[in-house]
RNA sequence: GCGCCCGUAGCUCAGCGGAUCAGAGUAUUGGCCUCCGAAGCCAAGGGUCGUGGGUUCGAAUCCCGCCGGGCGCGCCA
């Protein structure tokens, strides 16, 4: 088993602060940060400069009294210290530390970054949950994308993770998809008088009536052919996105099993409801909320608030300890209620529960303009348009190299260009290089372990070693922050470090020796690509 | 009006609760294939980090004001 260079260091730093300035126990002061600089460096520490200020001593003595200690801690042939700038300690990796990291990939294979947990906790993500009024558009196609990396990065850090789809099949919504249908099965268009007042104006409204073969006023029958049609064509559309779901939870059974009365009850007996206007209201400003909010309109019926607080309920109910729920920006208004509404209960659902990714807009520029809207959905841009402009690989990336709260635009001609620069093919094809490689080697892997590393000296190989070196860092933070997007970011570097090397070195050589040591560099370089790629559900081509 | 988010190179965006943080891609310009894949590499130019204050030894990063943009503020879902 290599070692773990950068958890090494953090302990001896941990001990070398303890020793000189006990009980200074605060995490940012052990903090090991990563020069960007080169010359600065692998790993560098602010502590001296950090203890300095709450000690009024000069820090560049007390950071030669932290290189003292720390190098007590820290077994030898790990790294060098020195003091620079104001007093910062800077940690240089030995070369054998460095390369220890291509043995280690080699044996841990698929396993490389990923944790192996003793206890896995039970995660739920919970994503897309559109309505089957319509296709899925460019934002469920970000939820999608976003939602299956997240729960992917949460499956790489040793839990178990169950996928969700949520969808309302009976509520107004849904009556407005089936008189939207039997309008248009009686012949009547959006605009016509006695055209439903909310219908739904899209081409594929006119799909559905047309493949419906039952009776026109049967309205039952409608809605339930409208659904499942609709269902379908979102379950297709999600298989070439290559998600899969394991759970499709449905609004109507919340109430067909009498948990949305449950939940009505259990707020009521809380204490924290009141009646103003007929209507029955909660005190969601108890926990957080702006306003409180209507439980039972005064017609008797529920809100959607409901539903919502009884969907969550199960989920704590079944059993998962962490929920993220990834949702766009423009249901921001639910997070404080729902949570709200779960702390009503008293249950023992803790605060934060749960956990929400939020999304801005996409926006969707093709040929200089922005498209606004498709022909088959009328008011909106949908996943299979951008499935069919430019394929899977690439919409999933382009998806997740933003920041989910950044505002995003998908630029249709560069996610499409294949023969010019498109950043979802620099991470494939540095994939396809080794395997090429590889290819044109054919030689034995599993001799690649035994490779003597030593003879890896060049600066690119280490950088490159190094960089190899930080993917369950970044895995595990990614993870951590659900931020897929440092994934993407982190590929990018390393597919950029591997084609330099690849320009600046020939792997093929004739020394023995050094071939089997570059080899297993690139070996580790290939799985260290596949996973990463896996990770965001990018495929990792050998060939292109 | 109130709440949350965003404002970084021509464009699209990273910058992990401060320091060793002015970065990547793209676009533009100039080099590199008789040799493992040129969907690649090497290099150059390009930004008072929206703006004005504050805290600090140090601010793109933290705090406050302002300007600009997005989203949310229903007895709709």
């Amino acid at each position: 088993m290599a070692v773990d260079p950068k958890a090494e260091i953090q302990a001896a730093l941990r001990k070398a602060v303890e020793k000189v300035a006990p009980g200074q126990t605060e995490e940012r002061i052990s903090a090991l940060e990563r020069p960007r600089q080169a010359s600065h460096g692998d790993y560098s520490s602010s502590a001296a400069l950090q203890l300095a200020k709450a000690r009024k001593s000069n820090p560049r003595e007390l950071a030669s009294t932290l290189v003292d200690a720390i190098q007590a801690f820290l077994p030898p042939g790990i790294a060098t210290l020195s003091i620079e700038g104001p007093g910062f300690i800077n940690f240089r990796l030995d070369k054998a530390t460095k390369t220890d990291v291509i043995r280690h990939v080699l044996m841990a294979g698929k396993g490389y970054g990923y944790v192996k947990k003793e206890k896995p906790v039970s995660v739920q993500v919970e994503f897309v949950s559109a309505n089957p009024t319509g296709p899925l558009h460019v934002g469920h196609g970000r939820q999608a994308a976003l939602g299956d990396a997240l729960a992917a990065l949460i499956e790489a850090q040793g839990d178990k993770v169950t996928r969700e789809f949520y969808y309302n099949d009976a509520g107004a919504q849904i009556q407005n998809l089936a008189l939207s249908v039997q309008a248009r099965k009686r012949g009547l268009k959006p605009g016509d008088a006695g055209w439903p007042k909310d219908g739904y104006a899209g081409e594929y409204i006119q799909d559905i009536a047309a493949a419906y073969q039952g009776s026109v006023d049967d309205l039952d029958a409608i809605r339930t052919f409208a659904v499942a049609y609709l269902r379908n064509e979102q379950d297709i559309d999600l298989r070439e996105f290559g998600v899969k779901f394991d759970v499709y939870y449905l609004e109507s059974s919340l109430y067909a099993d009498g948990k949305v009365d449950a939940v009505v009850k259990g707020l009521t007996e809380s204490g924290k409801t009141y009646e103003k206007d007929g209507a029955l209201w909660l005190r969601t400003t108890d926990y957080g909320d702006d306003k409180d909010r209507v439980v039972r309109k005064s017609d008797g019926t529920y809100t959607y608030f409901v539903p919502d607080v009884a969907y969550h309920l199960t989920k704590w109910r079944r059993g998962f300890v962490k929920v993220v729920n990834v949702q766009g920006s423009d249901h921001f208004g639910t997070t404080a209620r729902v949570r709200a509404g779960l702390q009503a209960l008293n249950t023992g659902i803790p605060q934060g529960y749960p956990d929400y990714v939020m999304h801005s807009m996409v926006r969707v520029m093709r040929g200089g303009e922005e498209v606004k809207i498709s022909k088959r959905a009328g008011s909106y841009v949908t996943l299979r348009d951008l499935l069919d402009w430019v394929g899977r690989d690439a919409v999933r990336f382009f998806l997740l190299s933003r920041r989910a709260d950044a505002d995003f635009v998908f630029d249709v001609d560069l996610a499409r260009a294949q023969t010019e620069e498109n950043p979802v093919y620099y991470v494939q094809y540095a994939h396809a290089r080794v395997c090429s490689v590889f290819n044109q080697w054919g030689g034995n892997f599993s001799n690649l372990g035994e490779a003597d590393l030593s003879v890896l000296k060049s600066d690119r190989e280490l950088t490159l070693a190094q960089r190899i070196g930080e993917f369950p860092e970044v895995v595990a933070e990614a993870a951590r922050e659900l931020s897929p997007h440092s994934v993407a970011f982190y590929l990018r570097s390393l597919a950029a470090d591997f084609h330099s090397y690849y320009n600046a070195e020939r792997i093929l050589v004739e020394d023995e020796a050094l071939r089997t040591a570059r080899l297993a560099l690139c070996a580790a370089v290939r799985q260290t690509l596949a996973s990463g790629l896996s990770l965001l559900g990018v495929s990792a081509p050998e060939k292109m």
